[in-house]
DNA sequence: TCATAGGTGTACAGATCTGTATCGTCAACC
DNA sequence: GGTTGACGATACAGATCTGTACACCTATGA
């Protein structure tokens, strides 16, 4: 069911998907870049659009439970954990190739389409957003915070396409120690 | 020069681009919707990417002119022009067929391929970020709070997909107020 | 032994996409 | 009156895209 095949083309079609874009990324050149045969592309997944969707999953997964092991991992205060969270996505900026956020790419292209691509993304926010919610109530600091933050964290993603992610991360700093903070009373 | 069939060819093809993506729109499609007649657009524009160039310059423009009017009829204080300024994104947002900032997705379309596409994004997001340091600078505010601005501004037009651009509005109130507030000492 | 599942390779149908070629219309302007 | 320029309608070339058909290979396991 879960074929080395079938986890690779995800690995290929990912990769292309967020350089090039989904519509700009033909299933030829997916199959092309894999070695994995048409056929067997087509055996795997039911359409393209399955095959987009089982990226944005796999991805959506990933995320969280990446971000979840670096909270589990965390001793200290909220506000040098939310730096950590930054720190992590600034790292990505730096990358060859770095692209945004794929969800975000993948709401440009396909947020008009009704199709279950979209929900993908609402999806991520939503557990994104509910996770800052936790993590400065945890901490105790004002949870009302949470949509700020989660507006500064995909800031990044777009901006950290042309300012270095190092940067970002220094002049964020201000604030998001001032989000962290305990509750103004 | 300026012809009126070829201000209709862009406003029906920002429309369409905004909505659908680049690459699915077809220039088929933009010829349909607008009436006119094929050979028409191809005299206007050399190419596909020729007129995405078009669109994408008009709106900047249009985009950097708005921002200049809000600026220069404004009378009170540093943040309360910020507020105006994010007021504005946020009434986007509640428009029919939001999606998101027109920029972000053409970088998110073309960001790989080296062409002059991904400039009029990186130039966008240069000079917003300048005129908020600008802003910061004349209202007696660090001016180095700018790029946390900008990653403000460009993470409302993000999440403002699924969260109500009001309610955005409401929430980064406390940080903007921060921002745009006197230098600390 | 034999069915089944995963995989290969190629060819191709049918649609769609960008861009061009050709011919015709109409209005303005010197 | 004749030329120029903007525009229309249609057909089409050539490429590319998604998805399928068909024939074949190989390993596993009941």
């Amino acid at each position: 069911m879960n074929s080395p095949k079938k986890q690779l083309l995800i690995d290929i079609a990912e990769d292309l998907f967020y350089r090039q874009g989904f519509h700009a990324t033909g299933v030829d050149r997916i199959q092309a870049e894999s070695g994995v045969a048409k056929t067997t592309l087509y055996k795997h997944f039911a359409s393209k659009e399955d095959l987009i969707l089982a990226v944005l999953e796999r991805a959506d997964r990933r995320e969280r439970e990446a971000i979840e092991a670096v909270i589990s991992g965390h001793k200290g205060s909220g506000y040098e954990l939310l730096v950590k969270l930054f720190r992590r996505v600034a790292e990505q900026c730096q990358k060859d190739h770095y692209n945004g956020c794929l969800f975000a790419n993948a709401a440009a292209e396909f947020m008009q389409s009704a199709g279950p691509i979209k929900e993908v993304f609402t999806n991520h926010l939503s557990w994104l957003r509910q996770r800052f919610v936790r993590i400065l109530t945890n901490t105790g600091a004002d949870p009302s915070g949470a949509t700020t933050v989660l507006v500064l964290y995909e800031g990044v993603l777009v901006v950290g396409r042309q300012i270095p992610g190092e940067r970002l991360l220094a002049e964020l700093d201000t604030t998001l120690r001032a989000l962290a903070g305990p509750v103004a009373i």
